[in-house]
Parts: structure tokens; sequence; C-alpha cells
DNA sequence: ACATTAAATTGTGTCGTTTTAGTTTTGGCA
DNA sequence: TGCCAAAACTAAAACGACACAATTTAATGT
């Protein structure tokens, strides 16, 4: 660990002079200088400010303000801490700037416990985090615990300054973390709207036009009676959906059987089946879904398969497709597209953006349109 | 922001003194420390060491060590400073602390860009980061882009110290990470095994014993002919169940089809389709398959009902269920359960321990076993 | 009463970075 | 040559936590 014998042939450590010389433009008195950057380097410890300072002959401050373009150091100067840094390979160490500026570079995802959505998490983790890190942040993954209080675990966030900016998802209309949070001046974004009087950044589905098309599309295809399969009701999205499947039916001059209030795609599986299964042997059977959840139309699906009536396996359903399940399920459905990837994208680029403190909130909101992904001949 | 008029009328303003000298045990003349601990709690500023340590009367240092349970602080002490340090709602900087002591108490999850397991990565952030909170610690998920070099990324948590553990999965036999993090020195748990020398802790849910019993399963039921459909050949455990499904097949005296090389459950599952229908139509059609990937499964149970051949569809495959999606898919198929919940767990111990540096790589490593969720009647 | 030791507490310095408030250097101009 | 401002750079002081060494206090033995 210590400069014991560290093997390193004359040429090597001649060469290594040599472009240190080269590189740092420095004279021959300052080699004492090198010979400290030379056992720091070949000690293997991480090059701090210090070191580059000694390297290119400065002082700490000097490197501080290059390294972070301040415009009262030389170009020339800048240039040339900036090659020398990245030649020995410094990284700012995250820590002491955070304790210097108060700025952790790290971004909190509040992690939901269960995503109906299949592969939810995995897509925004994935491309928020690697958005994020391309823009020196870093993603902190924190469970939501079901049982505790919401609003306890972001007020830990904010109040021990873990992270500089907050990703919400499964926002409510009255949404009391989102209430707290601009109560704070937090930076944060939301995965879904809120209905709040004052505007904040968000990226949403539209889930309305989802919902719409959806039942449209049923209409189209003949169905008098359609029931939809949205979200929990407390979320915020419920009501987006129920509005465009609403104004579907009511355009088409059809019927609409109401859902059970126990009813959701977020419902457990067996549960949905249960229900679906007493639906269908009732009078007020629908004769077309839409469901807003993959796994949950799965089962849908299934149930109605399982229907001992054999008419009920006609029963159309329309479903929301995050994964590429219905590409490769039988028989082939109709889906619409919601895109996780693409909202992970905005939601970074949305944080980055309030985090450098460039654009409102209103410009910082982003609604996605789903993609049609009819696979049925429509009739 | 600052303390200007903080409309703390003179009752609450004595209530808290008497409060803070009933905790602090303290005597009269000890009110201008009190003013500034009041001071600093009314704008609302974090407490730190300092705040703690005025409030009590005590240095820096002593809170300090009381508050991390040395030995040399009177018991009595000790409990007075955490009694007033959770009071006043003290939580330690991070950044401080990580500046000082080089931990950053933050465990690195490298995050695989597609995972063919429906809800992993949510299942493992998810109970993995639930039980590092609770002992303090902070789960960033790194996200594993495909095209970089896979050693470079962790080579950077590393040498930045960007994490004091990291979470590894799809493990390979011979795991140039591995290799590179024994070498460094550096704790961390795979979700996975490696065939190296060298013992590290994993965890890993034993795919031979899966595939076994899958593979005993179809041939109890008459198959003749099977077929493994398993993880990319790179990953360790693609090893693991091809062992385990021979075994079962060379017991049962029974034939095997051989998988081709470009069809694995993590192929797009538009491929896996075309090349099952492929399959089948052939003279080396299978008569039951064992398949490693929920998804897949699905596709593949797609494209035996899609195949012209009426009799295709009757070909029995039995999937690895690590959600509950094959308790609702119609028709009911056979699974084995892997439970990736109890694995985050797992994995958050492990790493836990080898933070506190307890228990060696040997007693860290940990297979779970598949659970039967037979479906059918077996026939 | 005084020396000796153990127990309890305190002061100082450090980690890596940035900011504030300088100080030195340079170049232009009288 | 001297003077002055602008340009270029530097020293010192934070930030919060903790390790270490030094110091005070209490308890014991003689």
């Amino acid at each position: 660990m210590h400069g014991t014998d560290c093997n390193v042939t004359n040429f090597l450590r001649q060469s290594f002079y040599l472009w240190l010389i080269d590189i740092c433009n420095v004279t021959v008195h300052d080699l004492a200088h090198l010979r400290f950057v030379v056992s720091e380097i070949i000690v293997n410890q991480r090059a701090t400010l210090k070191t580059v300072a000694e390297a290119c002959g400065l002082a700490v401050t000097t490197v501080s303000r290059a390294l972070n373009n301040h415009d009262d150091i030389a170009p020339g100067t800048r240039e040339r801490v900036q090659r020398v840094a990245s030649d020995i390979g410094y990284v700012p160490n995250r820590e002491g700037r955070a304790l210097r500026t108060g700025q952790s570079h790290l971004i909190s995802l509040v992690v939901p416990p269960h995503s109906s959505i299949s592969g939810y998490t995995s897509s925004i983790i994935f491309s928020l985090g690697a958005v994020l890190r391309d823009h020196g942040y870093e993603l902190c993954a924190l469970p939501a615990y079901p049982d505790e209080d919401e609003l306890n675990q972001i007020r830990s966030i904010v109040e021990n300054r873990r992270a500089d900016g907050v990703i919400l998802t499964r926002t409510e209309p009255q949404d009391v973390r989102v209430r707290y949070l601009i109560e704070q001046g937090i930076p944060f974004v939301t995965h879904g709207r809120t209905e709040l009087a004052s505007a904040h950044a968000y990226v949403d589905f539209d889930n309305q036009a989802f919902a719409e098309q959806a039942a449209k599309r049923l209409i189209d295809r003949g169905c008098k009676r359609l029931m939809l399969i949205g979200p929990p009701a407390e979320l915020t999205y419920a009501n987006h959906m129920y509005q465009g499947f609403q104004r579907a039916v009511t355009c088409g001059g059809i019927d609409s059987v109401p859902t059970p209030d126990d009813l959701s795609f977020e419902t457990p599986l067996a549960s949905i089946r249960e229900q679906i299964e007493a639906l269908m042997a009732s009078q007020d059977a629908p004769d077309g879904i839409v469901c807003g959840g993959e796994f949950a139309a799965l089962a849908v699906i299934a149930s109605l398969r399982d229907d001992s009536d054999p008419s009920a396996s006609k029963v159309p359903v329309i479903a929301k497709q995050t994964s590429s399940v219905f590409d490769h399920t039988y028989p082939p459905i109709d889906t619409l597209y919601e895109d996780i990837d693409a909202a992970g994208v905005l939601l970074a680029e949305s944080i980055l953006s309030l985090l450098r403190q460039q654009g409102d909130a209103k410009s910082l909101s982003r609604l996605l349109k789903p993609q049609t992904r009819w696979r049925t001949d429509g009739t």
C-alpha cells in the first residue's frame, strides 16, 4: 500500500517525469513537487485538487477555479489544468464538494412497492439513471414502505438534505408529498399529475387519451356495454382514465358497466379473476373491457376463457402495454403502448433543468401520447 | 430564513427554555449557550454535532463519541446525549462523516438493462433497499450500459469510492468484475455464482434443482423429448440449469432436443416465437419444454397455440415463476417459484455483514430452493 | 496528605472542496 | 520612471464528523 518497492523501472520512472515536465510545463527546480505527485500517483491514492495543483505548480484554489471554468483564470492555464486533471485521472470527491456546497449530486427516486406495470421500476431506473449519470448525478432508490406515512419518507430526504432533487411516482390529486415539496422549495418532478393549484414539473402519460382511444376502438368493434379497469381510485390518473372512457362511451351512445369499487388493475390477480368471473355470469356482464394494467389484463383474459359460457371468451379486451408481452400472448389483443423509457428520460431532463434553475414548472410539464398497437382486424 | 421576527410567543420561548434546562440538566449560567441552541433551532437549520454539544453543555467530540457508543463516555452522559440528539432531531451529515471516515454509507446496485425476469429489478431494489435503509445505508442504482465495458463501470465505483459496497447481478463463470472486486478488496455480494477459485459472498437460486425438478415433472407426465430454454450462455447459471436438466433426462432415460444457439429466454420474444414455430414443424420437435424465463414462457405458449398442428398446443411447458402471472394465465401450467424478495433480503444481510467485517465469504453464501407450483393434474 | 492510576472529557487537526477577500503580476499610459 | 487599473492568481476560512493526543477529574493506594 505504501510506496514500498513499487517495481517501477527506471525507464518508466524517467518517461513519467518527462511526461510530467512536458504536460505541466515546469522547470527543473520544481522536481521536488513532481516527486510529490509521482509518489502520490504511484501509491495509488486518489488524485485530489492538491495533487493536480502540485502537478501544475499552481495553488489549489486556482485549480478549483480552472476546473470550474471561472473566468478569472487565464484560458491557457485553464486548458492546461484541465488536461493535467484528466491525465492523472482526477475525479472530484463527491463528499468534499457536497460538504462545501451542500449539493450531494444525488437524486432520490421514490420506488413504489408494487408496480402493476410490468418492468416499470426497471425501465424508469434505467433510463432515468443513465441520463442523470451522464450529467454527474447519481440515482438513489428509496423504497416507499407501504405502511409508513408517505410524507415522513419524503421529509427525511428533505430535512437531512439526502438528495438534491426528488422523483415521485403514483401521484394523487391532493398529494401531500407534492404539497410539502413545493412548500420546501425542493426541486422535484412527478411522474403523474396532481390537482394542486400551484404548478409543478411533471411528466405524465395521457391516460385520458388512452382510455378514450381504447373505448372507441371497442365501440368500433361493435361493443355495446363497456367496462373500465383503471388504477386505484386515489391516484390522479384514475380520474383521467375515467374521463376519457366516459367521453368515448357518451359519444358512441352506448352503455358502460360501473366498475366494482374494489376492482382496479392493482387488485390481486386472484381477486380480479373471481370478480370478472362473477361479473360475466351476471346480467351486468360487459361485452368489452378496457384495462390499464398489463398483468391485470392477462388475468382478465384468463378469466374470460375460463368462463363456462363460451361467448365470454369472445369479449374483447384492450390493454395498456408497457412491455412486449402482448406481442406474444395468444390470442392477440389490441393494446395501446406507454413508453416508460421515454418518461424516464424526460423526468431526468426535467429535474436537471430544475437543478440548473432553468425553466419554470410550466415549461417542464410533458404529456406523452399512447401509441396504438392494434392486432385484431377490428371486427 | 434568518432569525428575523420568528413570532414565537413568550410562553413558548419560556417553556422551550424550561424544556431545554430539564433535558440538558444545565444550570443558569449556561443560558448563553441555550440561547445559541434556541436560535439555531428556531432558524430551522439542521442540527449538527455542534448544536447537540451546545445543548448538552459538552464538547463536540464528547457528543460524537457518545452517539457512537464509545465506552469512554459515562453511560449516563451517553444516554443524555442520545436523548437530546433525538429530541432536537439530529441526523448525522452523510458528507461530513464520509469525508472523515471514507465511508459513504452508499451501496451500489448494478442494474441490468433488460431483465427477462418480470419485476426482478423492482423486487430486488425494494427488498434490498428496505433492509439497507434500516441499517443506515442507502441504495444507489447504477444502470449498466450494455455497450460500455462492464468492468469500467465497476472500476469507477471503486476508484472514486462512490460506494462502500457493491451488489452485482448476472454473474459469469469467469466474471471479470468479480475478479476485480476481489483484487481490490471491496465488499461485494453477487446475485448468482461464479466459477472462480476464490470464494466470495453470493446469493443464488438453485437453478440446477429448478431444471431437474421441472424436467422430472415433464418426464412423469410422459414426455420423451425435452427441450430447455435457459439464460444466455455466458451467465453462470446457464450451465447450472443445463446440468440439472441433463441429469433428469439421463435418469429418466429419455431424449433431449438441443437448444438452438441463439435461443435463450432473453432472446427477443418475436424471435423466440419464430424459432419455436420452426422447431415444432421440424422432425426434432420436442414434446415438452422447460423455460427459465416468465415472458419467454408466455411467448413459447403463444407459439405452440399458434402452430398449425393442433397437437403442438398439447406440448406442456414448465416455467420459472417470479411473479403471479402464471396463477392467472390460461391454460394453467406447472411452474417453479423463485422468490426474488427473499434474495434481496439475503443480499442486504450479506453486504451488511461484510461491511461490519463479520463472517467470511463461505458463511455468506446462500442457495435458495425452488418451490413447486404444480397446476395440472400431472398427466 | 500525596502519588498513581483509571475514567471522562476536551482541543486540535484532518478529510476535499469552494468562497471570500485578498495579493501579486502585467500592461497601458502619462 | 512611476502610477493605476485590470488580470491572474493565492491564502485562509469555512463545511460536519471524527480520530488522536492531551488534558482534566475522580478514585484508589500508601
